[in-house]
DNA sequence: CACAGATCGTTTCAAGTGAAACAAATAGCG
DNA sequence: CGCTATTTGTTTCACTTGAAACGATCTGTG
């Protein structure tokens, strides 16, 4: 039976939620800055500058979300938007000298807070604990490519890819279906 | 310095939005269930009748989204949503037929996503992992209630009750200022 | 070199979200 | 009792979200 209560998907959802809604009251009211803009910010301590696709491969965000960020941050004088001079495209963000003293300030909190949610754990347990997410991140890589395996043969989304399978299989290219069903 | 890949609120956020994504897929295109929707149903799964105040206790989500997933169920048949007759205030939300039928379905689909998402690790490593994850939620409910006592004291939000503060500060009941600081 | 396709970032649009206002019903207090 | 406060669930409203369309730029191929 379905217990919702130790049914891992619907835990992780509540803890994830609620850490991120308690992190976000350490800069939230204080600085004015979002929680997408606060990731972009946090990327952009530790590497400068970066594109906003860049910044769209190590926050995963989308490139909207990304976008509507660095739009705010610009706006309000903490980020310089350049275009890369050997890709027009490019975009190349870097801290204003204002960005980079809201970063000092933000980052101790953020890692200040970290700390005191994991004081409940000792380093050991610390230490087991991301363990295991790494174990649980890498399961998860491996049950999407599966799906997407999958997916790409069931083609709910995708007719294109779908007429031809199915195409393939009428001709008798049979060996597919073992594994769509 | 703050890394953001290990950075743990960030990792649970990442980890736990992806799982959400990749269980929905096991039913929203098979039974048009959005993802709060089938919270109401996993509830309802193993406690009816309830009242939309019991499954927002129950699920965490707050009580508009309880409302919608539960108007779109019993549009679509899948509940019966009958007035209380001790209290007209609350509802009595009971599968249909086809209500029961449907959860029926999903909950194997979803338990069994769980199953092998969780054959990345070990019995004893799961075991230790969900023993994890109650000593952070405990820990997060302390931390909770720890802001909960400054927000009422620097009070960003609640004007009335921060009136009440500065007023009893003016008249020399400073004892609270040093915690406010 | 031309042009078809890929890449980058922005914008649009429809759907989802949650805080707050709300109506209806009940509880509690004088 | 009568009236105020509280509880319950719905609705409104402003905002956020992400998929898709888009314009601009670059790349690769013939």
């Amino acid at each position: 039976m379905l217990e919702l209560d130790s049914f891992l998907p619907y835990r992780l959802n509540v803890l994830a939620k609620r850490v991120s809604r308690q992190l976000a009251r350490q800069y939230q009211d204080r600085f004015g800055i979002s929680i997408p803009e606060w990731r972009v910010i946090a990327i952009l301590g530790r590497e400068q500058p970066l594109s906003s696709n860049d910044i769209v491969e190590r926050s995963q965000m989308d490139k909207a979300k990304v976008s509507r960020a660095v739009a705010g941050l610009v706006e309000r004088g903490y980020l310089s938007r350049q275009v890369h001079p050997d890709d027009q495209r490019l975009l190349r963000l870097a801290f204003t000298a204002e960005g980079r003293a809201l970063y000092d300030r933000i980052a101790p909190l953020a890692l200040d807070w970290e700390r005191r949610f994991l004081a409940a754990l000792t380093p050991t347990e610390r230490a087991a604990f991301t363990g295991l997410l790494d174990r649980l991140e890498a399961r998860l890589a491996a049950m999407a490519s599966e799906d997407e395996t999958a997916y790409l043969l069931s083609g709910e989304a995708n007719a294109e890819r779908l007429r031809k399978a199915a195409a393939d299989m009428d001709a008798g290219k049979g060996i597919l279906r073992d594994i769509k069903d």
